[in-house]
DNA sequence: CGCTTACTTGAGTCTGGTCAAACGGGGTGG
DNA sequence: CCACCCCGTTTGACCAGACTCAAGTAAGCG
């Protein structure tokens, strides 16, 4: 299950010191002393290939992570095999405050890349919370601004029509890259399936092929070797009549 | 916009030693010290009528609220004037969590019911956090389990039929009735409308009227006087695939 | 070279949407 | 008291967006 990162052979941790997070102008800098925390919180790293279950429905996970690189995603199962993306994890976003803190996991995590994740251990969580009062309430951030994003994609599932809910996904996910990635990439890459697409949108997979090639007609994105390329972000957004990303400097860890 | 309660009108202000939402089994019981912290942290209460708007999308909102009594929605709304509902909120909710704490709401929320609310300013928010960190933790924990509630209605709204949908929110409504009004209610009453539910679910109002009267027809829920009519969960449970909710005794405010 | 995985495309069907009209109860003004 | 209106529910007829089944293509891999 775990594997050696292909990426980074060498260094299989990094200190916090160094984490690459912290330098992305999206996060907001650690007080030294919070660092320090952070630093003697961390339990280690885990290092999973693409495809990699991270986290598995109705099961007890001991763990907290937060991801360093590498992309996943959030789903649940109906009985009879229907999927259900939640929500895209990328880098700078904690895996496992969803439902971990409750009881047993209601939600599976799968690489959809090949990751490195930082992990913590659940319960030295309310020692956080003692010591490091602001990094408690950012925790609470980070979990609002979750549901922020959930709350967009529910609209999205429910009220967009087809075309609009796939403007609105590529446009969502291409902000959250130009977040993290520093900044403009000028055809930024997805790394999904368009089965991974459909099953987000909550359509089938051959409406949303045909769906994403009217976006493609359109001018709008297109359908590159390595998944999906943004073409002309702006109108994408306009068509899923989609006001983009808050762009307030956010917490981490 | 705020009104006398009808059913109170003498006690305006319900100390927290008195909270009714406290007593309720679902909750956990606070310790002294936090009951003293609580009681300082309430700024007052709001009373409003069925209808009133209690936070504005696109709005700044200096206030947390906790219910005390009655139900709302929360939704967001799409330029052209389409509505999805996102979640319902019912006594020991908190609203203005959300996304309050990031900036600008992102949603709206409006009153099913007459409800009482009790407010608390969103600025002193840090300093429960560092004077009470349990209390912190377990906002992170509301948040957390709101996300849940979210998860299941965005599984519910991409991958069930619109069937399933019905069952689901019915099931789930009646679930969370039960869980905050003592026990067995012998017939749940949801006080909602049709168009409510189609806002829910994703559905047109025409196709929602439909459905629901298929569930009638399978003697799972039936449409009475005062909006949805319960009689028989495990059916509806049944039809939705759904586990119903977790039994955990939650925190509160 | 055959196998698998992912994307495409066509044809026919069905779920759910739209438009339109009617019903029924509660409230209001004449 | 009655006529009228409004809101929410109900029903019918028709249409369209999305689903399923099925087959074909193209690239990557052992």
């Amino acid at each position: 299950m775990a594997a050696s990162t292909p990426t980074r052979p060498k260094t299989k941790q990094v200190p916090c010191t160094e984490c690459p997070i912290r330098q992305m102008p999206a996060f907001r800098a650690f007080k030294p002393d919070e660092l320090d925390f952070v630093s003697s919180f961390k339990r280690g790293e885990l290092h999973t290939d693409k495809g990699a279950t991270i986290v598995q429905e109705a099961t007890h996970s001991a763990h907290l992570f937060t991801v360093l690189s590498g992309w996943a995603f959030r789903y649940k199962l109906l009985r009879d095999g229907r999927r259900q993306i939640l929500n895209y994890l990328v880098p700078g976003d904690l895996i496992g405050l969803q439902s971990g803190l409750i009881g047993e996991m209601q939600h599976s995590v799968e690489a959809l890349t090949p990751m490195s994740l930082c992990m913590f251990e659940r319960n030295k969580l309310s020692t956080l919370y003692r010591k490091q009062p602001e990094l408690g309430f950012d925790i609470t951030w980070i979990a609002a601004r979750e549901e922020q994003m959930l709350d967009e994609n529910l609209l999205s599932v429910g009220r967009r029509s087809a075309i609009e809910r796939a403007a609105y996904l590529i446009a969502f996910l291409c902000a959250r890259l130009q977040q993290t990635s520093g900044s403009r990439v000028r055809r930024p890459a997805l790394p999904l399936t368009q089965q991974h697409i459909a099953d987000t949108l909550g359509l089938s997979l051959v409406h949303t092929n045909r769906t994403l090639r009217r976006l493609a007609a359109r001018g709008l994105a297109r359908w590159g070797e390595r998944g999906c390329e943004v073409i002309d972000l702006g109108g994408l957004m306009s068509v899923a009549q989609w006001e983009g990303l808050p762009e307030t400097r956010r917490p981490f860890i």
